[in-house]
RNA sequence: GGAGGAGUGGCCGAGAGGUCGAAGGCGCUCGCCUGCUAAGCGAGUGUACGGGCUAAAACCCGUACCGCGGGUUCGAAUCCCGCCUCCUCCGCCA
């Protein structure tokens, strides 16, 4: 959420930097809301402060036995509360619709951003390894796994439909060694501490993170409850922290989580329809921070470096994309996505995505921190970027180090984490 | 699922229709004292919104906030209703 004031104050800039995501935000129509608001809210605290005085009177007039006058007063204050009745009435009206209003907006992005209308506007700002020789036509994954018995989609369709796989064997060993070893680099060398959150959330949660009100169409919910299967874990991690105010010693936090995250890709369809770039569920491991406001940028630059450094130590080729403004997701101020190649596919895909929210969650969630010189609170600034989505990462994996005989290498790094494992190997029939 | 109990400031904890933003304590800030530190002494210390003043603050005024939402009343932290969360006991269960 944008800060109301910000928007008294520059209500064209605002609506200038907004516009550079490619579209018009109704910045004139909250001015004339918050206006209303303002006017209204005058006259009601007004009548208010006549209301508490009056009821002190009618108090005092009772002690001294002046029941009389009490009575005549408490009429008088009587019709005064009805006015107040319906002028509230209107307040909160006014109140609930500005608010609406600001959960629309999307946040600002920041100066550093390229502008662009589309992802085409995004600009490639690193580049690390190089793609992997091979000396035969590259599968795709989907292949890969099914010839090596460790993916099955058909079944998966079976069981609940389409977007959906089941592993086995070393496909699932890969998985929870993959998710295992992420953990560990990032708590015991990156000093992120390890949460293990519900994957399940409250619609006040999504507010705080901005999936709601205005992406409900790409979450599931739960029938009957007024809860929903978490589409990342940014959500309950971030939202750890929701309502506290925090002190300016404890922070920078940095949290890292592994969770399975839930989408209904509504508008996707078509779009990667075979394999598991692209499932209704699939596995995560987080990075989230907390942070103070003059540091948040330093931290999406080491953010991102510890999530590049996954893929390096996996000796995946990527490259980092600064988002451009027209790219840039609703709640984020500036992202980098980490794109990995996948010379199955001949393309990069997106397998990590880094963002600073300044403090635009912290102001949804009211996420603050007390100033050491003991000011008064401050919003924090939230961060949080995928280190690494999982699912792309077996990927990444199948199609960088496939063999011509159909096996699969795995990358050193894993091999502790997958009792030794060297090579996943096709099953002879 | 059944039966009870509780939610008050950064934290702990009193208050049980009127002058209560709320005693007291802890913490914190400033000052005093003191070889240093600790202790001690004194003062201050909630948040949000709106208005005034201002370059902006500080400051001043007002309103709201005692888990959340309604209601009763001239007046609600206090009474009533609904919800949420936590705790205790019983039952069930991975």
């Amino acid at each position: 959420m944008l800060d109301l004031k910000l928007i008294r104050e520059k209500p064209e800039w605002v609506k200038a930097r907004l516009s550079t995501r490619g579209q018009d935000f109704p910045v004139e129509e909250i001015l004339s809301l918050d206006q209303q608001r303002r006017e209204l809210l005058q006259k009601v605290e007004s009548l208010r402060h006549l209301r508490k005085e009056k009821s002190e009177q009618i108090g005092s007039l009772k002690k001294q036995g002046k029941d009389e006058e009490a009575n005549f007063l408490a009429q008088e204050v009587k019709k005064l509360g009805e006015e107040l009745k319906t002028l509230e009435a209107e307040l909160s009206q006014v109140e609930n619709n500005l608010q609406e209003k600001l959960l629309y907006l999307p946040n600002i992005p920041h100066e550093t951003v390229p502008v662009g209308k589309d992802d085409s506007g995004n600009v490639v700002v690193k580049r690390w390894g190089e793609p992997p020789e091979i000396g035969f036509e590259p599968k795709p994954h989907w292949e890969i796994g099914e010839n090596l018995g460790i993916l099955d989609f058909e079944r998966a369709g079976k069981i609940t439909g389409s977007r959906f796989v089941v592993y086995f064997n070393e496909g699932a060993l890969l998985e929870r060694a993959l998710i295992n070893f992420m953990l560990d680099l990032h708590v015991k060398k990156h000093g992120y501490k390890e949460v293990l959150p519900p994957f399940i959330v409250n619609e006040t949660s999504l507010i705080g993170t901005a999936q709601l009100p205005k992406f409900k169409e790409d979450l599931f919910k739960l029938e009957g409850w007024n809860y929903y299967l978490i589409p990342t874990a940014e959500v309950p991690v971030t939202n750890l922290h929701r309502d506290e105010i925090l002190r300016e010693e404890d922070l920078p936090l940095y949290y890292t989580a592994y969770t399975p995250c839930f989408r209904s890709e509504a508008g996707s369809h078509g779009r990667d329809t075979r394999g598991i770039v692209r499932q209704h569920q699939f596995n995560k491991v987080e990075l989230v921070k907390f942070v103070v406001p003059e540091t948040s940028y330093d931290e999406l630059e080491n953010l991102l470096l510890d999530a590049e450094e996954v893929l390096q130590l996996l000796g995946l080729h990527y490259r980092v994309v600064a988002l451009c403004t027209g790219d840039l997701g609703f709640a984020s101020a500036k992202t980098y996505d980490i794109e990995v190649w996948a010379p199955g596919q001949k393309r990069y895909v997106e397998i990590s995505s880094c963002s600073n929210f300044e403090d635009f969650q912290a102001r949804r969630a009211n996420l603050r921190y007390r100033p050491k010189d003991g000011g008064k609170p401050r919003f924090v600034h939230t961060l949080n970027g995928s280190g690494l989505a999982i699912g792309r990462t077996v990927m990444a994996i199948l199609e960088n180090y496939q063999q011509e005989d159909g096996s699969v290498l795995i990358p050193e790094v894993l091999r502790p984490y997958m009792g030794g494992l060297e090579k996943i190997t096709p099953k002879k029939a």
